[in-house]
DNA sequence: ACCTGAACACCGTTCAAGT
DNA sequence: ACCTGAACACCGTTCAAGT
């Protein structure tokens, strides 16, 4: 995608013939910005066009102000970021370690994390090492699966790293399902690959998403051999608790 | 006293089963060795100073060219992302198919892969989903890793997926490793979360680097759980197939 | 063929001026 | 307190002009 030369401008003269009364400087009767409005329009931004389009200018002319009356409200592009976090972070579920056993909890829980952020896909690679100290729900959520895996009688010295696996794989699935559909295809080099390139036609002829599979097969993969290390005897019914 | 212009990146010629990348005469290769060393010297970058530090104006620089020059030899950045993709894709070790079991070579493969993107770390989230097509490297490895896969009786409608997951977990694993240490640091949250402070205090106590141990953990797990979807004797309660 | 330097349309951010 | 608009130091990229 490359820049336009110039026509975009035209495009935004043509709706503002007059331009409808604009705002002057000075303060406003009424409070125009506020933190969860910047950003509700900044993650909507992200969903509509992409993490490129999250830019402090896109996210000023959505609240129809100009981008400098943003710092008034937040310090850095780097907090917009935190705040988003807080708002996506919300929505991961992680209830089900209060009903379900810890293999069907988890599963619930990571599919759901999942989902959030194949939904906000750009924000991975962002997110995925932001420190967590800013956001309450974050550290929320952590203390669910942490609680849950006690209960299920994961040893304690084990439980972040075996959040911190879980975690890897599910934001390597929402990356991954930020490719574009086309990535595997092997272009100019087709014909010299012959496993591989007959693997990629019967994923294909499947119809099945391929993003989708692989999470799905990997986490009960994930999720299986991690609860069998817990109990050497080893049969993954849920024998524990 | 910059330019190292060693051979260093002959290893790209090193396994030729796909003739794609072969040179023709004719046509000197004075532009190749331009393209290697501006990719070598963005990649240097990288490694350096981040990934934000990577701009063309900075490879231009460590070249003694204005930025510019650069558009002489390369289309965009992103065609230059891609060359690096291909400098690090060859790093990836998956030769481990042909000499060791399916397990054992699957662990030795996606941890070649995971170190190698540990070490360049700010390419992840780029290079994840980047189209494989311009990347002979990356191809490569792909067949060799579906060829092992289908040599131990994998269901070749499973390979791509089985790869997706193996490598959704390689990629968060290595984002991971780019996160901070103190990323789980509840900061003013701290005491309101009774099991997961102590995990982690746990984890700090066991000496252990929470990535490398999670990433270890994982992929066992990981990959445990693939080959057991194999065979159905093995007591998953695989009911297809 | 391949470089320089000016130029263009962007970026995030700061700041004085205005209400 | 909170907005506007100008300004600053950057980006990636294009292009005419030089050799």
């Amino acid at each position: 995608m490359k820049q336009s030369t110039s026509g975009d401008e035209n495009r935004m003269a043509g709706t503002t013939q007059v331009p409808a009364e604009r705002r002057r400087a000075g303060r406003p009767k009424g409070t125009v910005l506020q933190r969860e409005k910047i950003a509700a329009a900044a993650l909507e931004l992200v969903g509509a066009h992409g993490y490129e389009a999250l830019t402090m200018s896109a996210v000023a002319r959505e609240l129809s102000v100009s981008p400098s009356a943003l710092y008034n409200h937040v310090e850095s592009k780097q907090q917009l970021l935190q705040w988003i976090q807080e708002l996506v972070m919300a929505r991961v579920e992680s209830d089900a370690f209060h009903t379900l056993d810890i293999g069907a909890a988890l599963r619930a829980w990571a599919t759901s994390y999942r989902n959030v952020f194949a939904a906000h896909s750009p924000l991975i690679p962002v997110i995925a090492i932001l420190p967590v100290a800013g956001s309450p729900n974050t550290l929320l959520m952590y203390e669910e699966v942490a609680a849950g895996m006690d209960r299920a009688g994961w040893p304690r010295a084990d439980i972040v790293s075996s959040i911190v696996a879980l975690e890897s794989f599910i934001f390597g699935s929402a990356l991954d399902a930020t490719a574009p559909l086309d990535i595997f295809d092997p272009g100019p080099h087709s014909g010299s690959l012959p496993v591989f390139e007959d693997a990629l036609r019967l994923q294909r002829e499947s119809g099945k998403s391929s993003a989708d599979d692989a999470f799905f097969i990997g986490l009960e993969a994930l999720v299986n051999g991690l609860i069998s290390r817990l109990s050497p005897v080893g049969g993954l019914g849920s024998t524990h608790n």
